[in-house]
DNA sequence: CATTCATCCGAAAACCGCTTGCATCAAATT
DNA sequence: AATTTGATGCAAGCGGTTTTCGGATGAATG
């Protein structure tokens, strides 16, 4: 090999003495190879630091060495933790990872992951909550032969494409939590319509109500689109309320955080005069006054065992879970009731 | 071509009855070129749909067409908004963006990312503050013929580089403010010893006070890390003083933050007994309350700029705008002090 | 012990789809 | 007619993988 520029297989197969295939067969880990060969080749490699060119490998497989992230536009804080527990299932491999963005209302969202799977085809595509619940678009990896997996509250109906939580266990818990501070009069906020997610969460809520010998008051009910100011307009029409509740539970953190401004605003003291409990455990979380007890969502893990998935199908870890406990927070913006 | 397989340059070339080197030239733009030939071969383009394999044309030009940003993060809502703006310059291109974080801690940074340049050969890299004050990583990239854009208030020499914020100013304009709502004793929370932007806010607040005729009181100036927790024990201690400030002015959106909570905690009551300014103009900052008076940092608008200077060098606006001016947004945590 | 046959490994060549150096050729210029 | 110029094509890469197929090896058989 020239000095300065990369050695290829060829430099590999002609200092070991072996052909090309035999080196690529060392590479891709063939069976088919006599340990004394596979060992000489090894030590080529070593020795001259060779390692596989991924433009030509993808040219050749039809598939690059990518992972792509495929979102419609989530929370920041959401968004970076995938990327961050994708990345470190990633590490180590030789793996990438591509950032995606579609708009999920386009009319063309199909066509435009299509495009961008038949160019860019990467090995495997992690479908991110809300988009990750479009079934079409899991038939077209499907179709593409792109491995994928789902990522959210999607319904649980096939193991080895989704990566999930037990959201509607944790609200049970959550909201079991607050009905043993003795709240009884316990508001929800609800996500936007049309979505899994929030489904769980209100299903876990009124659980949670039922187990406790409770009924739902749906006056006590109010929309949310996971949005700071949702959670605003939300906890302003709750603590305007002639019979107002002593606790809120909010879908996302980022309601409650809205409502418990909305609540400020109106000259209420939280906890004292409301509890507040959220969902998600983002870093706002703690970082707002009084601290916000939540329930921590796992993303970054789910994320991880979705690239594990995608990568490393065999790996034991990614086997095995693919449902991730929630679990509640305590911080400080739960107090019992006012008698 | 097969019905089913995408069509490749071959079977342009066929169909158009041209050579494959006419047809590529026609891909790349070649002047040298009838223009009979190129509608002919362009027309056919479109007929069949045809689209260059992202692959092939890797291997041959020994460049992904990826543009790649190389972070050591900081922030999560900040490296959300830089990868918006990256994708808002890719748009419409056939570009992809891959995200790749470092370890600045790392004594192997430099020999890893030579490996991702080396291995993926991106067309261009992006490098977020603070890793991109780091001048061994722009002369790696100088050196390995790969494309790159500095972000951050980074010394401004190389305008080809770099694209910047014009932060100096804009603290000036800030703490400008402060003054003539009538503070005289404004405090200053700093952000992280060694890096650049710390040092250009930092900077600017000093001019704003002489500029006053005001002397800077380094009793009022507390370390901070850019952190929620630093911001915090910043604030304590500031509120904690004998004769405290009237005002503040933190390095980042979080302190203030940190800051603010901490006051009161404190008993203090915002903005009335004491006046916060933050600067980044994160959503954060409106989602508190009071809501934050902060300074509006153009990451988004940066990192778009920063893709085009990358991808498109002759494009106008990539050409002329590489300092952005940051600018003040009113919001409710400031008024004049209690005399 | 010699011969045959199945087995398996590895070398050579084709291929993935695009770019490019060099050659060619027709048209335009002098 | 000779020379320049611009447009186009051929074929050889880019660095891997895969198919084909010949040769070596070892076991089975007479």
């Amino acid at each position: 090999m020239a000095t300065g520029s990369k050695p290829t297989i060829n430099d590999v197969a002609r200092i070991a003495e072996v052909s090309k295939k035999t080196v690529s067969r060392v590479i891709n880990k063939s069976p088919l190879l006599s340990e004394k060969t596979r060992e000489r080749v090894e030590k080529v490699i070593a020795e001259i630091g060779y390692v596989p060119n991924p433009q030509a490998r993808a040219l050749a497989l039809r598939r690059n060495f990518v992972i792509a992230a495929i979102h419609d536009n989530p929370n920041a804080q959401f968004l970076v933790n995938v990327q961050q527990g994708i990345l470190e299932g990633l590490a180590g491999s030789d793996f990438n990872l591509m950032v995606q963005p579609v708009d999920r209302q386009s009319p063309t969202i199909e066509d435009d992951i299509r495009d961008f799977l038949e160019r860019q085809r990467p090995y495997g595509v992690v479908l991110l909550p809300p988009v990750s619940e479009n079934d079409a678009i899991a038939r077209l990896c499907d179709e593409l032969g792109c491995r994928y997996v789902r990522m959210g509250s999607v319904k649980l109906d096939e193991a080895e494409h989704t990566v999930s939580s037990n959201d509607r266990q944790a609200v049970r818990e959550a909201v079991g939590y607050l009905i043993g501070k003795g709240h009884r009069r316990i508001a929800l906020i609800e996500g936007p319509k049309g979505f899994t997610s929030p489904q769980e969460r209100r299903a876990g809520f009124e659980e949670a109500l039922h187990e406790a010998g409770l009924e739902l008051d749906v006056s006590l009910v109010r929309p949310g689109s996971y949005t700071f100011e949702s959670g605003v307009t939300a906890g302003q029409s709750l603590v305007e309320m002639e019979t107002r509740p002593t606790a809120i539970f909010a879908c996302n953190d980022e309601m409650a955080i809205g409502a418990m401004i909305a609540a400020r605003r109106s000259g209420l003291l939280i906890p004292e005069d409301l509890s507040i409990v959220g969902f998600d455990d983002t870093p706002l979380s703690s970082h707002v006054w009084p601290s916000l007890t939540t329930v921590h969502w796992p993303i970054v893990d789910m994320a991880r065992i979705a690239a594990l998935k995608l990568i490393a199908p065999e790996d034991a870890e990614a086997n095995a879970r693919w449902l991730l406990p929630s679990s509640l927070v305590e911080r400080s913006s739960v107090v019992p009731p006012a008698s």
